[in-house]
DNA sequence: GCAGCATGAGACAACGTTGTCAGACGCGGC
DNA sequence: GCCGCGTCTGACAACGTTGTCTCATGCTGC
């Protein structure tokens, strides 16, 4: 029987097995395996039993090959140093693709590149991926867009700057966050609050700049623009700022720095003026990497659900990409998501 | 003509495109993509010109259902709260598949877990990969190895416990950079120095040992064995074995930890101790992690090249799938690599 | 009892490459 | 000048799947 001389030369089993071990047709058992109609029940189950007793897998490269599709999918994203929110994205992007039967390929970009729109053509042309995810900041990138669009290619983006320039996105109400990490600061009874913004080509450092001066008005605190300085979400960045902050004849009594890599940098600054944390300045990032609880103190920071952002992102491409749109996009999985405030020791009363 | 209509269709041009616009024939062009011998060097010429003024890339899809191969590699690796090992690992690995046009699958691992070799069996079923990296610890358990090996799919680990199980290894004398690092702690003036193990099921645990003991005999200083506590390469084991060395009777006056992550913990411990660092107690870690140089004081630490370890494994693995051995194996990427100390502030002489 | 129609199943040709084999061509030796 | 041999090139059949089209079957309504 040629099945089991497969099975001792180790070979998978073909769609051709399959038909004669259930003694149908080869499409017969194809509209099985994918689910099409027209197949009675009995003989469906038929084919299943087969497909089971001879451990049969589609061959990937084949129905690739025939139903003109890669059935992979391409997440591109800064190698940066910080890899926490990386190790999330990834998880929730590979959770969706193994949910339906897709292929990740990565892309990883180092960043700042004369060389990006080539090497993102590049990549689609040789993996012939059928769709992309985007993370902040690739997402808004205009070269990168454009290369995309160029090769109508769907995209999905996280956390962009403007939901609406690509087709599908996800992002959280990370204002909001930031109103809700100042009025924590607040409430411990800082007045004198530090800023540090974040790279201005990330829709988050606006948004995030916005919901702290929202949480000042709010509190009818006035803003001292002296106090928020320029950061770019790197660990040095937030280290000279705080130093331009910490040096101040009258220094702020707390300073959010408005991601965990710079808030890391304003510790080590106060550490190096022999400052002591909370007591003579609280502290407090965004982002809640890995970093964050290992710090001493622990950092207070926003925790974003990455991996739920970037499973949804995904499992929205590829859905658009299958072309079973559901009634209302937007229904079923929204395209915005809640953060969560995690209150830690680097933030403490007053004294 | 059929190329222009296929460039406006933007459809990717096929190999018959190319043939017809040089004026061969599809297998000659099939010869010059892939560098086989009689071609005149003329025709290939002409051949490579179309290709370029075409665009052409070979399908992946349609090489891999001829040639029965995938083009596939696979990651398996743990997927634990410690990513920046990943993400090297990561770069290492992705390097060596671009240059080599192979595409990388991932498989995270979440352990401990029953259900491992089911895991591992259906994602080489359903890849089809050609072979394997498996970075530690996952290159350490039998049953891994059992269901590789079963489905004879070359492997290629990295730091395992046994080099010689799998087909190609690559890994670090931990145990020289552990003596490295403890003589510079012995150097400090520190003779009660206290050591925290790492999980057993690591090769690198058992070597990290060795390296201390080692030091500590070359340097004629008694082994105090009741100064070696256990840890398993997590924070909170490391934050409780710092506990148990010191609130001991007579701390030690520095403590060595078999990895940043643990001594995170240590750190931890200490600073809720009141104990300040490296004033009351030094601390030294291994692995220098993204977390390590964030810490204050930044952890004295080793840095092992994971990604050139990876890059190495990898393409060794390729080399081999492909079938060109070159002439010895191991001349021309050796396994053993060099770990580099890293001294930062978290060691001092002992006061 | 039969047209008409829905439903279930199969034959066959793609898909874009590579492997096999056969043939065309050129060139040297007799 | 012809044979033989090496070098280059091409026709054709895989590879394992899906799309299209056709056909067989059974059921409905008159």
């Amino acid at each position: 029987m040629r099945t089991d001389e497969r099975a001792a030369a180790k070979l998978r089993a073909t769609i051709f097995d399959v038909a004669r071990h259930a003694g149908v047709s080869i499409k017969t058992v194809s509209r099985v395996v994918n689910n099409e109609p027209n197949v009675r029940e009995a003989t469906r189950d038929k084919v299943r039993a087969s497909i089971d007793a001879l451990h049969y897998r589609p061959n990937a490269a084949a129905r690739g090959l025939s139903a003109k599709r890669s059935f992979v999918i391409g997440l591109i994203y800064e190698n940066s140093e910080e890899f926490s929110y990386t190790k999330d994205l990834l998880s929730g992007v590979l959770g969706a693709c193994e949910t339906h039967n897709y292929s990740l390929l990565l892309r990883p970009l180092t960043l700042p590149s004369a060389e990006v729109s080539h090497s993102i053509h590049s990549f689609i042309r040789l993996t012939a991926a059928e769709g992309v995810v985007l993370p902040a900041p690739i997402g808004d990138m205009p070269e990168v867009m454009q290369v995309l669009s160029g090769l109508d290619v769907p995209v999905a983006t996280i956390s962009p700057k403007h939901p609406r320039s690509a087709d599908i996105s996800v992002y959280c109400d990370e204002a909001d966050a930031t109103f809700r990490l100042t009025e924590h600061v607040l409430a411990l009874g800082h007045t004198h609050i530090g800023f540090i913004k974040g790279h201005p080509d990330h829709r988050a450092s606006h948004e995030r700049l916005a919901g702290f001066t929202q949480a000042l008005q709010t509190n009818k605190i006035g803003l001292d623009a002296s106090l928020t300085e320029d950061g770019f979400f790197t660990f040095e960045s937030g280290r000279q700022a705080a130093f331009r902050l910490l040096r101040r004849e009258r220094p702020p009594t707390a300073i959010i720095a408005t991601n965990d890599e710079m808030a890391c940098g304003v510790m080590h600054a106060a550490h190096e003026l022999d400052l002591h944390i909370p007591h003579d300045v609280s502290i407090a990032g965004f982002d809640d990497t890995a970093v964050a609880s290992r710090l001493w103190p622990p950092l207070t920071t926003v925790r974003q659900p990455i991996t739920e952002m970037a499973e949804a992102a995904t499992s929205r491409l590829i859905q658009r990409l299958i072309g079973d749109e559901p009634g209302a996009p937007e229904a079923c999985s929204p395209g915005l998501f809640p953060c969560q405030l995690v209150i830690r020791r680097s933030t403490a009363a007053r004294s």
